[in-house]
DNA sequence: AGTATGAATGAACAAACATTCATTTAATGA
DNA sequence: TCATTAAATGAATGTTTGTTCATTCATACT
């Protein structure tokens, strides 16, 4: 009969050795296995066992780090919506780039770039916008960070008009069409991606910008 | 001094007769306190006895009348996306309509009318959505409808573009376009009514038509 | 090497949850 | 009027949840 390998103890279940790691890098650990439930479970179904186990950590760690549930889902939401904002501040600070042109190519570029349109954050965007009804944190997280992007756009749109002299255009229209037509491609990338797929969506957004500043899109 | 018109019993707290009802009228009488439950607390937010105390009933009704919670919230989002095909189809289901222009007009106004973008529809609307990425279920009910919508608005477009003789204007972008647009002008009007009303929202949708199909609205 | 610090752990707890089912009672027909 | 039926009720149940905190132990400093 033959014997296993195991050296001297027996049937130890790996127990797996305590790290010690600066409180900063605990948070984003734990943001980031949030986001991970928020897309793989849903928001209702994201609990605090999920997230700490899909960290790898301990049930008691999130409580340490952010001070409760809630706490945790309203800064998971603020990272992704800053990290996106962050990405759009880089493209529309400058309030006179060098070529509108090339900004609004950028723009387009980024907004059904491969960072913004994976799956998982669009999940926990639009888990958050489902309860931001009646939840006022979210509402406030999510619609400051709208009015930022509304504004910068609305600017640029301005710019490109009084640049091309477009005729009958109206920046603020413009500028909210393109944004909410930009919203609901996602979500339809989100909820049916058998039906559109990034390159579908990105053309229908050009031709969008194309009808409101051709001389500006090629 | 003035005797109360207690008759013969005194402080009966308003012990309310029980009625007997058909099931028909109890699915509905449930499926119309989960909306407005989901659109006052949201989804994870929405439990049986916030539903049941919001129709007037007792706690175990719910699961008399649908086999389980489960059952009861995808009854409701079948009844709203059915409510919505309904409106739609009664739009959409001539192949050969009349008057395109007319059909088109009538497609805006029923988009963007009262009963489609009341707070309460478009919250149960994206609570769902938010979790449709989890939950297959939701995502089957939602893209069915979502696809009927689109074979449909595709097909009066075609009629459109035939009938106004357009050039170089695909039909399939310009609904895919035009669905995605007004998803993303609901979404606005519901997360950040006081940056965008009804009114403006249409206006918006309606310069997407016009850019589109000059001939064919006003 | 010895000690002090606080990050990390997870068993334990109370609150909240969906679901069950014995009981009540309105409605119906004999 | 009484017997029968099944809709309606809500106390009770077992599970799941977020949160707590006594204990453990990695790390840094003396």
């Amino acid at each position: 009969m033959p014997t296993s390998q195991t050296p001297t103890t027996i049937e130890q279940p790996e127990k797996k050795r305590r790290q010690v790691r600066p409180r900063s890098e605990r948070r984003q650990q734990l943001i980031d296995a949030t986001i991970r439930c928020i897309a793989a479970h849903g928001l209702s179904a994201t609990t605090m066992q999920l997230v700490t186990r899909e960290a790898g950590l301990s049930l008691g760690i999130a409580n340490l780090h952010f001070r409760s549930k809630e706490n945790l889902l309203t800064e998971t939401l603020r990272h992704v919506t800053r990290e996106y904002n962050e990405g759009l501040l880089g493209i529309l600070a400058n309030d006179s780039p060098p070529s509108l042109a090339a900004t609004l190519r950028q723009l387009l570029d980024f907004q059904l770039s491969r960072g913004v349109t994976q799956r998982q954050k669009m999940a926990v965007w639009f888990a958050y916008y489902g309860e931001a009804g009646a939840r006022p944190v979210y509402q406030t997280i999510c619609s400051a960070s709208d009015r930022l992007a509304a504004r910068k756009t609305e600017a640029l749109f301005e710019a490109i008009i009084s640049d091309g002299q477009y005729r009958d255009r109206d920046a603020r229209q413009l500028a909210t069409g393109y944004l909410a037509l930009i919203d609901g491609l996602w979500l339809s990338l989100l909820v049916a991606p058998r039906d559109l797929n990034k390159a579908r969506a990105k053309a229908v957004a050009r031709a969008y910008l194309q009808q409101a500043f051709p001389k500006h899109i090629a």
